[in-house]
DNA sequence: GTCTATACGAAGATAGAC
DNA sequence: GTCTATCTTCGTATAGAC
């Protein structure tokens, strides 16, 4: 299959975009870790690096958006908040606290910041639609999904640093009720 | 005066770190910012570049810390978060949305995770207090103290992939309330 | 589409003079 | 304390064969 390490390449970037960031992140690593032949990097990405990279922003951002969207279809109102958050307590866990947000890393070390807002749009625009399917007005549901977004990737900050899920507790603890009440005012 | 140099490198190195990142700041942006002599790096900084960031991060950590405490002696219940918040709306407007947290760029590019633990910490202290002057108890002042430094670290990063004051604005909106429910439970 | 070899530049670190 | 020169490593990108 032609494009298979192709895909394999961009997923593989995204996955260590998350630990070493844009700069730490080297073509050799991408093929190390995805098993793509070494030579066919410019003949699938000819914009270098920055292609490679935002590529793998927008595979991120589709990926967690349909996690979203996947979650928002029971009925549980604040179920779409969960997924989200689950999964970074995930990537944090599974990466033992040195992982974090791929788009992250393209926001403060690259040019690409285009794309890292197309991403978080659509996180934004899934848990809204989650918010807005529990009772929330749409304009509040935005202002809420933005706050979860934030404090999800800040948390996950905080998380890294003290090598500790306890400041992703603590913000999930404190935005609960903030979540109910904005799903009950609608 | 002999280290006069020396902090002039490590408060430019802060100042660079916002920006561009760790691996985007070389020692020769940080000379070329801050007029320091060339050939004294290593004679200040014999741990090279990681001892540099390290002194940057506990810089911007105690310049923060230091704000948000002189914000807490006035009366204003909220004035320490509002401090706080200010500090990184200027950043974001000063740079054009280019500039960011020095941190967040040392824990996404570097293994100096404990001073940054350490730097947050403070101000998650310094938060803390404000709040329980103004009535929060010292447990859920400390979870909202946690709350507001990762939804601004989480609200700056979305602004600038946006490069709009938007999302800061609306996560202030929606923590309001929040904090000043917190702090009349007390 | 995939390979190897290499050009090219950047940047951290060291050595030794002054 | 500060200087210059250099070593060394690394990583992107290109060229050209298969």
């Amino acid at each position: 299959m032609a494009s298979d390490s192709r895909e394999r390449m961009v997923r593989s970037a995204a996955y260590l975009l998350r630990e070493h960031g844009y700069s730490g992140t080297a073509f050799s690593d991408v093929i190390a870790h995805s098993g793509a032949p070494r030579g066919s990097i410019y003949h699938h990405f000819p914009g270098g690096k920055e292609q490679l990279a935002e590529e793998a922003v927008r595979y991120a951002g589709d990926f967690v958006a349909a996690g979203v969207r996947a979650a928002t279809r029971d009925d549980d109102p604040v179920a779409a908040v969960r997924a989200f958050s689950g999964w970074w307590r995930r990537v944090l866990v599974d990466s033992d606290f040195r992982a974090g947000c791929p788009i992250v890393a393209v926001i403060t070390e690259s040019r690409l910041a285009d794309a890292a807002a197309a991403a978080f749009r659509r996180w934004q625009d899934a848990l809204a639609a989650g918010l807005v399917s529990a009772g929330a007005t749409p304009e509040r549901a935005a202002r809420v999904a933005t706050l979860v977004i934030a404090s999800a990737e800040g948390a996950t900050l905080l998380c890294r640093a003290r090598r500790s899920l306890e400041p992703f507790d603590d913000v999930v603890a404190e935005l609960e009720d903030l979540i109910a009440s904005a799903c009950e005012e609608g």
